[in-house]
DNA sequence: TTGAAAGTGTAGCCTAGGCTACATTCCGTG
DNA sequence: CACGGAATGTAGCCTAGGCTACACTTTCAA
């Protein structure tokens, strides 16, 4: 076939910092692969989050939490709702009894709480820069699963600050 | 078993709006539902949108996107990186051919450009508010999916205004 | 020039999180 | 008190996005 040997482009021996020979891997690849693991681990928690907060809700709103109403207000069939209040369940967030509705255990009703002063930590945050308030919500809902305790305290400076 | 016939608790026959009786569903829970829907959307394109940008960085830098750079910098193995890149050729975002590296279509730089540029704005934003730059770095990996054009907008503006 | 190391690709497995279809249970009315 | 409709639960299917193991190709150094 008479392929021309292509020769490899870029980075040809001694490029840039010599990266010590200790198995490779400069710190800034670290770094980035660091991130994007926070991240892939963030939004592992997220959908978790998303139904804890949820079910929060409606128990302090009409003292129960029923698979059909989770689903309806997440917006997926109710099949996979109860998919995911499997998983709850599993990880020690949440209780039920078939047909009775789901509870939160301590740990679920503590992780409930958090996520509900982060989220309303977040859009409090966009509306004070000047986001309308329809996409701040709609944007906080994804956002929120991102924000670090670190940055979170940023948000609460900045929010005490600027009123 | 004499099962205590347990009433279904809250929302008894006629609890707030009325709901008109149009099939069900009161505009709170549509619009929650909704943004839901945009997060979970949002959320499916954000890997493809760090391989594209992640791509184009590695092309300006060294004039080739080899398989085991992009899994290394993402932190996944080779051949997650390369199912990654698959999905990226069958949206019509990529092209490669066996063994010789990964590139770039139209669209697909034209993608990589709007990440780019979006990413950088979510940066700078948290840093004007005084997030610590690695906090910054690190959760705007994730944030970015999730910042809408309206908000990117208003993001520009208070940069513009701020400094 | 050739062989070993590095890179690439494929196969097969797993979980999360969607869906539809169907079976079962509950509950408010007639 | 019996039904019929709504809610709940189960089964099975799909894709995305992880992984390891193994096979094949390329490249580079001896
Ligand atoms: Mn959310
Ligand atoms: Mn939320
Ligand atoms: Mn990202
Ligand atoms: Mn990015």
């Amino acid at each position: 076939m008479a392929k021309t040997t292509l020769k490899r482009a870029g980075a040809p021996a001694g490029a840039g910092a010599p990266m010590s020979a200790t198995g490779g891997k400069l710190p800034a690849e670290r770094a980035q692969a660091r991130r994007f693991g926070k991240t892939r681990s963030a939004q592992s928690s997220a959908v978790l989050e998303d139904y804890v907060e949820l079910i929060a809700d409606l128990l302090a709103e009409s003292g129960e939490a029923r698979p059909t109403d989770i689903a309806r207000r997440v917006g997926v069939s109710h099949a996979t709702a109860i998919k995911t209040i499997a998983r709850l369940k599993r990880d020690g967030m949440a209780t039920s009894k078939p047909y009775r509705g789901v509870f939160l255990t301590p740990a679920g009703e503590a992780l409930a709480e958090r996520v509900r002063v982060r989220h309303r930590l977040v859009v409090d945050l966009l509306l004070a820069i000047g986001v309308p308030a329809e996409a701040a919500e709609a944007d906080a809902e994804g956002i929120e699963h991102h924000v670090s305790d670190a940055t979170l305290k940023v948000f609460t400076q900045f929010l005490q600050q600027k009123p």
